[in-house]
RNA sequence: UGAUUUUGUAAGAAUGUGUUCGUUCAUGUGAAAUAUCAUGAAAGGAAAGUCCGGACACCGUAUGGCAGAAUUCCGCGUGAAAGCGCGGGCAUGUGAUCCAUAUAUCACAUGACGGAACAGUGCAACAGAAAGAUACCGCCGUUAGGUAAGGGUGAAAUGGUGAAGUAAGAGCUCACCGGCGAAUUAGCAAUAAUACGCGCAAGGCAAACCCAAUUCGGUGCAAGACGAAAUAGGAAGUUGAGUAGCCAGCUCAAUAACUUCGGGUUCGUCGCACUUCGAACGAGGAAUUUUGCAAAACCUUGCAAGAUUAGAUAAAUGAACACAUCAUCAUUGAAUGACACAGAAUCCGGCUUACUACAAAGUCAUCCU
RNA sequence: GCUUGUGUAGUUCAAUGGAUAGAAUGCUAGCCUCCGAAGUUGGUGAUUCGGGUUCGACUCCCGACACGAGUG
C-alpha cells in the first residue's frame, strides 16, 4: 500500500525540461525548492517525482542519504501530494547538516502551502 | 605521559538482536511479476584521484621514414606488463668516533642516480677587473710588458698545504693530498683497489635544448552489436576518402564522396557479472576463504569437508520503533548519538591521496629516578 | 563513465629561471568644487596548496586541491 513503483520517478530528460518551460507553482524553503506542475489526465493517476542533488550539495554519500530520505517521505506521505501532478525537488546547498527528521518535516509543511 | 613519522593488520563488524514498512536484481509459481506472491543475493580499503599497465571491442590496410611520447646506476627474485621486494655500488645530508682542519671509519636518512665527451648549442641576474677567458687595485720592471702570490665580489674565481725558485711571480720544479687517463688485479656487473703516466687550459646547469640505448599504431564500454521509432535529401562549401601530426606506400571511389549549418528521432536489448555442458533438475571446473588432518626448520604444499562469487542506468543496497552494548553530556536519570575517510558504474593488477583503531620501531618535548 | 585543459590583486589581463611580481579597473584617503561627477596625487591588495631540481622558481618536475571544456 505504501509502495514506490519505477513509474512514478520522473526519468526521461524530457520530463524535466516541462518545469523548465511551462509555468510552475514553486516554493523555496532554506533547504531546498519544491516545484509542482499538473499532468494530462490521462493513464495513470499517481503523482511523480523526480530528485536533483547537485555537486555541490557534497559528496557522494551525502547526495545518497538526501535522495533516500526524499524518496522515503514521498513514499510514505503519498497522499499529501496532489493526483496528476509532477513534483520536483532541487536541494540546495546546507540540506547535508539537516538530520532526517528536520527535512521530512519541511517537505511535508511545503506541500500544505502548495 | 604527550606530540609526530614510518611500517604492518585475511581490521575498518551499516554496533548486535527482533518487529514493521520498503528498493534493485536473479530464480520460481503464474495468462500476466510494473498483480500488493515466495526464496536467495545486494557497496570499499581505499569503491576516490584517473596517474600507470593490461584484458576486451572497433578502426576496410597499420608497412616504411620523419616527427612525437615514455623510460634510464648494477645484480637477483616476483609478475602478463606496469610495478614491487631483497642485496650491492655511488652521491648528498645529519650524528658519532678521531680531532687543529680535511681525509677516513661507523650508523641513520634521502636520491627522476645514463651522458658535460677527439658531438654541438645555450644559460649564469645583482655584485665584481674578470663568469669561459681576463688585468681594477697591487707586485716587478718602467719602453714594450711580465705576473694570479695578496685585496675585495659572488652560489661559483681555474685544485689545496709546504718547500724550492724568481726582477716580481707562477705546477715553472719537488713532496704529500686531490683530479684525470689508460693498464693490472678483485667482482657476474655497477664499481673499487694498486702501482704507472699526465703538472692538471678548464669547473656548474641535461626536472635547458640535446645525444645514446630501449619501448610505443589509434580510439576507448558514451568501445561496439542488434532491434524499434523518426525522416525531406533542405542550404552552403570542398574535391578526394580510408579515425594516426606529416610524407611515402597500400586499398577504395568516381558523379559520387566528404565537411559545416538547419530539421527529425533521441527508446529498448545485448556487451554485463565466475565459467562450461544441459530444456530444466543438476553435474564438472576455476578463484577466494574457513576448519580439520598429514608433510616440512620456515615460507609453503597436499588431501578432505563446508561456504562464497554485487550488477544499478535521473543510477538499487534504505527508513522507523523496541531491547541490549558502547561513547558523550549532565550528575545518579534520563538526553543525544552509533561515529573517521568515504558510495560499485566493463573487468583485473599496481601507484598516489584521504582517514579511524590496534601493534611495533624511530624522533622530539616534559616530568621522575 | 571516458578524455582533456586552466589556476597571478576583489575583477580582467601581463611578466625570457634573476630588482621590491606590472597595468587597467575596483576600494580607500587627500586635492580640486558651493556640493557632486570628471580630473589629479598617494595608499591598499595577489603567484591555489605541499614537496623536489637549481646559487636562485609565478616560470621546470612530481603530488594534492579547486574550477571548467569536450564526448552518444
Amino acid at each position: 500500500m505504501f509502495r514506490l513503483f519505477k513509474s512514478q520517478r520522473l526519468k526521461k530528460s524530457s520530463d524535466f525540461a516541462k518545469f523548465r518551460s511551462k509555468n510552475t507553482r514553486s516554493i523555496y524553503c532554506e533547504i531546498f525548492v519544491l516545484k509542482s506542475l499538473e499532468r494530462a489526465m490521462l493513464g495513470m493517476s499517481a503523482p511523480r517525482i523526480g530528485i536533483i542533488t547537485s555537486r555541490k550539495i557534497g559528496h557522494a554519500v551525502a547526495r545518497n542519504r538526501i535522495r533516500r530520505v526524499v524518496r522515503e517521505t514521498f513514499r510514505l506521505n503519498v497522499k499529501c501530494f496532489k493526483q496528476f501532478h509532477d513534483y520536483l525537488f532541487i536541494a540546495l546547498s546546507g540540506i547535508d547538516i539537516k538530520s532526517n527528521k528536520e527535512i521530512t518535516n519541511a517537505i511535508l509543511n511545503a506541500t500544505k502551502t502548495l
